[in-house]
DNA sequence: ATGTATGCAAACCATTTGCAATGAC
DNA sequence: GTCATTGCAAATGGTTTGCATACAT
């Protein structure tokens, strides 16, 4: 059922980047085509090292400078997403077919969670930004994680015992 | 009027800095001092190579080190937040005493404007992330911004007319 | 046949790192 | 006096670029 499902999903996006190319009169290559379906066959965040790595594995590998340039026109025609979390290196996602969501970030760990959040972005807004067509929006939200938390818990705690005691001791 | 609110702000900034410097036992060095002086003496964007030739012109020059190295506490210490919108370089922006806004990302020229939402962010959304101590939160919304939409609607005009003038051609 | 797209390797450049000298504590 | 911090210069590493080759049109 699942499989089907993305089956359908993959078509759809072959169409649609197929409509993209043709419009712009941009080359329908077997290694954009690859690309686009490797990243449509797993859900979550990849990085370009991930993606070069995993398509490696598979029977299509191509070169980094091919994935870059073909991330830019999945960008332009909005069938991929890119993020900038903190670290160093750019996160991308699908994002056809893919419900929006806001994103967690742990300033102490890093781990990023997605967050189905309710209809957020709400029409009345829209109508306020009538001069600009958006595309798309990210929703970045910065703070500690629960296990992050606990660990910092956990911590301070120890320390104040501790303070406790030397306290104590200077008390006698 | 507003020169005062700003040289109380700045003072308000230091407290606060100081504080947390004190808190984790970093030194309080003049450098540190001065670049939060200096971030908190301009409003809007600006990113390192902005803010280290700006320090230069001024009496007190720092190193690009340090410029990185006071950052990172000033992020830690919420005085300043940091942005990664599509292009290579990092965004800083400080961040007491200024109002929560959305940016607005323009795709096709890249230029960035503030725009202040109403009160996004509702109690009622918190409730729902009780596991994640939130600090902060980014939106940033992509699309194209009005200057870009008049040049791209003239552009497809003048394509259409030169299309409906070859078809006429051929038609002959 | 033409010129765009690919793959490779080199270049780029924001950021990070190592280390000697400085200065906050 | 001690050791964190600074400044300099070199290293790092994700991304971009130049160019010869391949191949979509």
């Amino acid at each position: 059922m699942k499989q089907i499902d993305n089956i359908k999903l993959k078509e759809q996006v072959r169409e649609e980047f197929t409509a993209y190319l043709n419009h712009h009169k941009h080359r329908k290559t077997p290694e954009r085509y690859a690309i686009l379906d490797h990243i449509y066959s797993t859900k979550g965040h990849f990085d370009m090292d991930n993606l070069y790595n995993s398509m490696k594995q598979t029977h299509f590998r191509v070169s980094r400078a091919t994935l870059y340039n073909t991330i830019e026109l999945l960008l332009d025609c909005g069938l991929v997403v890119k993020h900038q979390f903190g670290a160093n290196v750019s996160q991308y996602e699908r994002a056809y077919g893919n419900e929006n969501h806001d994103h967690l970030i742990c300033l102490s760990c890093g781990e990023v969670k997605e967050y189905k959040n309710g209809n957020l972005f709400i029409p009345s807004q829209q109508k306020k930004l009538q001069r600009f067509k958006i595309s798309y929006y990210s929703m970045y939200i910065y703070g500690i994680c629960s296990k992050c938390l606990r660990a910092k818990n956990k911590e301070e705690k120890k320390t104040k015992s501790l303070e406790n005691k030397i306290s104590h001791t200077k008390k006698k």
